[in-house]
DNA sequence: GTACAGACCGACTCCCCGGTTTGTCTTGTA
DNA sequence: TACAAGACAAACCGGGGAGTCGGTCTGTAC
């Protein structure tokens, strides 16, 4: 039981940082000094290991990061604003940040492993889903004007926050968070104030 | 020289579907039956044969989508608005699209090789470049107003069309696209008409 | 003390991958 | 016609990767 999570914890953190497909299985044995009788005790093969990885620690990391933080809250876009402005920091003060972690998945196996893939995209639904709800709810508390189309908002929301984690890599970090949340302000104050269609 | 060509595009189209580390340079030369003398004889390394693919070809591929439709126009907005919906409608019925080339090789080289990561990072950088000055030419010819950050809209702008692009994956693309390009236009529509700070 | 099962070790197999080397065929040319 | 250089073919090498398998150790039940 310790072993096992030992290994997913450690092979999370080298599936991460140098891709699935450039990650063996003796690279992360050697991390923890166990041998391949112990891996394949445990797990039926390298795909079974990473679904579980999937499965015990990328949910959570998403839900703990991404999902817990605005559900249940009041006013939508300051709740969100937060949320993403917070997960931003972390990434920029983490030597270890490679990325956000689900769509670097995402781009590595797609096409290339459907089941992988549908995992890892009902974990972005599920992020969807709480964005939309939080959204939804705004609406009923008189934060969020009726007429914004809140499935896109979301889709949008996601698709900016991919795509600014995507390039925060070495060095520009500060200056690109700083200037994402401007923008991703902007956005929303036009939502919430003016009347577009 | 045509062999050489032949197979620069090749590889981008198997580096661009499988991954670069997870194609071998077997799979190349089978899908052109050639072998491993006339690779080596026309390139140094797997590496070295990539950087090439990138300087010949995928700079162009991302000139001709990205940078030369909205180069020298007028109405930026408008003629970056377009032009993104020509990319994403390209995508979108392209049966073999898996995603945005650069984003997807920035992912896979992050922090893995730093050389080729430059290259990719200067790409970008083109862009970027490419946008910002679209955005403060139209100020200039009245179509931008004055407050607005370029820098910071043209980050924006690229983040949400590399995020976009990661999800457009299988089936859920038409919605998709149709959703970015209504909050884009949202976007674009309070950048040049509110008094934001 | 013996029987047994869970947890783990480590050598081994087969295959693949990047890169090397040697050889071959063609073509221009003196 | 002899030679050289260009453009490839194909066998080969060393290293590594996923997965297998027989064996070992340790704790527990009887």
């Amino acid at each position: 039981m310790a072993t096992m999570h030992r290994m997913q914890v450690a092979g999370l953190e080298l599936f991460y940082k140098q891709g699935y497909y450039n990650t063996s299985i003796d690279d992360i044995l050697k991390s923890l000094s166990l041998s391949k009788g112990a891996f394949y005790y445990h797990f039926q093969s390298k795909e079974d290991y990473f679904i579980s990885i999937i499965q015990n620690l990328i949910v959570q990391k998403v839900y703990s990061m991404l999902i817990q933080p605005i559900e249940g809250k009041e006013d939508p876009f300051t709740t969100i604003e937060r949320c993403l402005d917070n997960a931003l920091e972390t990434a920029e003060y983490n030597e270890m940040d490679y990325g956000f972690i689900l769509s670097n998945f995402m781009t590595e196996f797609n096409r290339r492993n459907p089941e992988i893939m549908r995992y890892l995209k009902d974990i972005l639904k599920v992020w969807e889903v709480s964005l939309i709800t939080s959204l939804q709810k705004g609406k009923t508390d008189g934060y969020v004007p009726r007429h914004i189309d809140s499935d896109g908002v979301a889709a949008y929301i996601i698709s900016s926050y991919i795509g600014i984690r995507t390039q925060m890599v070495e060095g520009n970090c500060r200056t690109l968070r700083y200037k994402y949340m401007q923008q991703l302000r902007n956005y929303f104050k036009a939502l919430s104030q003016t009347q577009i269609i």
